[in-house]
DNA sequence: GAATCACGTGTAATCGATTTCACAAGGTGC
DNA sequence: GCACCTTGTGAAATCGATTACACGTGATTC
């Protein structure tokens, strides 16, 4: 309560009347010393209002309790429910967080993990310069997204199977032709899905076409504008991700078309909007909660020192987590 | 490149066949060094690839370099843009971003702001204790939301005036009985644009009504299913936040009414799929962009030492930034 | 030519914690 | 009653930077 200059470990022992190692010993190692003692230096910090500076333990113990998230845009939908659970399970665990968008200048990004503030990372981002990211020498996991280049473990759904999910929940429905609207050309999620989907709808014997996109409503809108013209419209449509399943599907309602009376549309993801949406949207769920804080338990048992030979190992398999096709009103039957 | 033991200045210097003071000159003042010297130690960090530790300077310096945002729900996707904004100006100026659900335990909370490790806050919360955020002896600016009770200056847009557009707007297309619905009840937010939807509706002389919420598309689809049980439904709908909205215009929807054919629904926030949703939501535009790089500004400037006289004066009026009506497809003309 | 100044640099103190080491006091075992 | 733990504590080194201060050199001023 004291309104006076910060209180440092000094100002506790001295009033408590013991040195500054007892009172940092009765902080963070309170077995280790007596209960009388410990008694009076509770007491000092309630009375002086100490608090830790963390800088000078963070130096000392050359380690900062913190984890850097990075992802290559925070305004994403997609992400945010990854930070809120990666945020909540590293507070948990006496973890801060820090967050950056990782496309931020490359110097500025080498720094980020370089410099000491961060002990952890939690990488949402496969399309970083494999250089800088192998240059940091910290616990570093994968989340989602991923690039072989990376020598880090990662964690995250099997995105070529739940494209098959897609397809196989269309061909289900009685569709013999389906439009992959893609992601972003390099984009890692992009390639498997659209790898899935194309071997799915082979597997299938369903006639296969693909248009470019870019996980933007914006872009799902043009692909709808595109499909409108085609003369043979495929009858099904798996986009690369929610939004551009939204998008797709706005655009097909202004076009005049029925969703899924004329057109059946799955996303990817199911993000917050998608049960929402009308006609809400059948979907691949990621378990997003679930994801981070597998992310942040996994960097903590790393940072934590699980055996080198094990954590570096380019070999490593994915660690997998279920994604499921969640069914909902943007599809139907096959119009006949 | 080397991949031994981290460099620290003194190997620079040695290197450098200088002092570390001169290392650590030319490195954060280059023009205080000869420029012979400032070429060697250039060599010196580039040959190394020495980093600064940051908890090292942070420790001595006694500032992190660092800016801490709080905001009740992570995953919010109002708040995702603000983090973007801020993430991206606190870079631009050499700052990292710490980010933290403001909804943990009082004590973490507390040394979050406290533990030297972030020199400024950008806080998204107007409910938390008061006497936890005065606590804090940290350059602080509340952001959208407020509290009075925080000795801090605040920044957002007049959220009395916009539920005032949003009422105009609704009465200017015939709408005589107009709903609104309700955020939290203790949200300083929901109560101001209360407050705004029932002064402007009775300087119009317009019929209201408040149905609860809580922001949320749930309390938005329960708010519809309440007003379809009315035997003189209001016809134009004015909601405490762009979710809340979406929620009462999917409900109608599902419920069989046309919006706005039978109910012209406003919404609060222009969220990013404000204008992607069927029907596209006429709502209140929060330039959040602007917001989020507003406060940076300011928390930057009130760090770089604005005379406290002027920061801490809880006179201060509140910044102001402007929000606008955009006029979307969910209101039409009342219907006859 | 003495006094003064500007400039570049090094020495050492400093930031505020943690942790190693040493040691005193009291308890055990034989 | 001696050797040997165990336990609790303090003194001082340490983490890796920044910076106050002092000093040497050469230029400027009168």
């Amino acid at each position: 309560m004291t309104a006076r200059a910060r209180v440092k470990i000094k100002d506790v022992a001295t009033l408590a009347g013991v040195s500054t190692a007892t009172v940092s010993r009765a902080l963070s190692a309170p077995d280790s010393v007596g209960p009388a003692t410990r008694k009076k230096v509770m007491e000092a910090v309630k009375a002086t209002g100490y608090r830790i500076n963390s800088a000078a333990r963070d130096l000392r113990q050359r380690r900062a309790r913190s984890l850097l998230i990075l992802a290559p845009n925070l305004s994403n939908t997609f992400f945010s429910r990854i930070f809120a659970a990666v945020q909540e399970e590293a507070s948990s665990v006496g973890l801060t967080v820090q967050i950056s968008d990782s496309r931020i200048g490359r110097d500025r990004l080498l720094s980020l993990g370089y410099d000491g503030r961060a002990d952890g990372i939690v990488l949402l981002d496969g399309g970083l310069d494999p250089e800088v990211v192998n240059g940091w020498r910290l616990p570093l996991i994968q989340l989602s997204e991923w690039n072989d280049a990376y020598d880090a473990p990662r964690l995250g759904i099997d995105n070529h199977a739940a494209a098959g999910l897609a397809v196989d929940h269309l061909v289900g429905l009685g569709h013999r032709s389906i439009l992959h609207v893609n992601g972003p050309e390099e984009n890692v999620l992009a390639i498997t899905r659209r790898q899935g989907f194309l071997d799915a709808a082979s597997r299938n014997g369903a006639e296969a076409t693909v248009f470019p996109g870019d996980f933007t409503l914006e872009s799902g809108a043009e692909a709808a504008r595109r499909w409108a013209g085609l003369d043979n419209r495929p009858t099904g449509v798996f986009c690369a991700s929610d939004e551009c399943a939204l998008g797709f599907v706005s655009e097909c309602i202004r076009l005049g078309c029925d969703v899924p009376g004329d057109v059946s549309v799955v996303g990817f993801d199911d993000i917050d909007f998608a049960d929402r949406f009308v006609p809400s949207l059948t979907t691949i769920h990621q378990p997003r909660l679930e994801m981070g804080r597998a992310a942040v338990k996994q960097v903590v048992a790393m940072m934590q020192g699980t055996p080198k030979a094990e954590t570096d190992a380019t070999g490593t398999p994915p660690e997998r987590i279920e994604a499921t096709l969640v069914e909902r009103a943007s599809t139907g039957p096959a119009p006949a």
